[in-house]
DNA sequence: ACCTTCTTTCAGAACTTCCTGAAACTACAC
DNA sequence: GTGTAGTTTCAGGAAGTTCTGAAAGAAGGT
């Protein structure tokens, strides 16, 4: 019941285990774990919901490592925990369109490092706020540029991820150049 | 000739020293390597150029550190380094508009992390766009979903970082929401 | 209560990345 | 050529991150 000779599952798999083996290591340029990248390529280019062990067998990675980069992903939002009714397991399904993909990234990364980046800023504009003399003054000027910029991005940020639609950018792309 | 005691320079370094820490830590959880954070958030809050010397004594840093780092943020474009004439030191000074600071990373990121995912998937679409079964099919969309999005983001980088200012962002954003 | 199945935790090992300090190198001046 | 000021390189060590595997912890079944 489970294996009928699906056609050139070889090459596909094949192919899937290149996508998912570069992803990770693309991923790790961008500060993304590159089991975690893994798991989530992995995932987002299998058709069924898939378990810990399978994805264990699957990269060939330990029990730990799974289980703890699964959480992390489902923290992050971008991989959904299913349970079928009448199993114990548990199965990971990841979000597949690219575009809320994309939104739930901006926004989470947006809230674990953006906002600690403004309270800095916002912190040094405090302290020296009083001083007087023009190395102060620059130093001043350039802290609020800086902030001026990260809550620009933040607005950005939080539109963009609000209209649910990928429609948008591509029109809004029109007004540039 | 250098001393001229200037107005709350003890609480403006120490402002400073800060700024450049928490942005090194910051830096971090983008990718990007501490040390080289915190020479470019030293030199975009500093008025005057420095040499390597200066900076390897304002953070404690090795001048094998420092050199490699500073080289890392000249060959990004963040950093120029200047001759004074008559002097044989060379002094590094910052690229200190926040815009231009954006564009130049985003240029740089996309050429150095957007165009190899590109071709990953390229060659991923390449292998298996001959296979038949539902499987391979939906395994051909999603790559091609993600190959449609990294166009796009390649797309609105190019624009946004040709128009070379800042005024087109908030523009821009007004036709969203 | 006991067994089975699945999940969670965590100490130490493996790996990767980053940093140091010393030596080699370059270029100019005398 | 010798000296001096500055730059570059790199082997080895330190620090930081991720992974493993085993053990402990739930949760349900009989």
């Amino acid at each position: 019941m489970k294996n009928e000779p699906p056609p050139d599952r070889t090459e596909l798999h094949a192919a899937r285990d290149e996508f998912v083996t570069q992803w990770g290591a693309i991923g790790s340029a961008w500060g993304i774990n590159r089991t975690m990248a893994q798991i989530h390529a992995l995932l987002i280019t299998v058709p069924n919901p898939m378990t810990t062990d399978e994805i264990m067998a699957d990269l060939k990675i330990s029990r730990g490592n799974a289980h703890g980069n699964l959480r992390e992903l489902v923290s992050w939002g971008l991989v959904r925990s299913v349970v079928r009714k009448g199993e114990r397991k548990e199965y990971f399904e990841a979000e597949k369109d690219v575009w809320k993909m994309f939104c739930i990234v901006m926004r989470e990364r947006s809230r674990r490092e953006l906002q600690p980046a403004k309270e800095v800023l916002a912190h040094c504009a405090e302290r020296t706020k009083g001083l007087r003399g023009t190395e102060a003054a620059a130093f001043n000027q350039q802290i609020k540029a800086l902030r001026d910029f990260l809550d620009l991005s933040d607005n950005v940020i939080a539109k963009i991820s609000r209209s649910e639609q990928s429609k948008i950018i591509p029109f809004a792309l029109k007004f540039l150049k």
